[in-house]
DNA sequence: CGTCCTGGGAACG
DNA sequence: CGTTCCCAGGACG
């Protein structure tokens, strides 16, 4: 966060990175999550807010994926080689999906509050 | 499987 | 300043 170029975003935006960040690697979260989280329903605001996503690739907006536990969208694209390469990201992370595009291990999915 | 809704941001008038 | 369109989802029928 540097004084310069810092991008002025609402503070719903902001709030969804933080929160992004607050999932640690090899874990994932839903948009519906995130949302319900924030406290400020509607996982398309979420994404929205991830597709501006301003501070990747610092957010690991990749770590979000769909309540069906599919990889969802990324890249400004739903589906495409910006998907696959989300699905690449997550499996390095040991996340993977299966042939069916849904995650293999839903405990893989953070849950906050704890 | 198809359709409607919510929430929010950006763009347009 | 008011209105309209779009979106990386979700829920419901």
């Amino acid at each position: 966060m540097t004084a310069a170029g810092r991008p002025r975003i609402s503070d719903f935006q902001r709030a969804v990175y933080q929160a992004l960040l607050r999932v640690p690697r090899g874990r994932v979260t839903t948009y519906g999550l995130l949302a319900e989280h924030l406290g400020r329903g509607s996982p398309r605001a979420v994404g929205q807010a991830l597709r501006r996503n301003p501070f990747a690739p610092r957010v690991p907006c990749h770590r979000v994926i769909a309540a069906d536990l599919t990889a969802g969208g990324f890249g400004g694209e739903r589906r495409g080689r910006q998907v696959a390469r989300k699905r690449a990201l997550l499996a390095a992370e040991g996340v993977r999906f299966g042939g069916d595009g849904r995650l293999l291990e839903p405990g893989r999915v953070h849950r906050f509050g704890s």
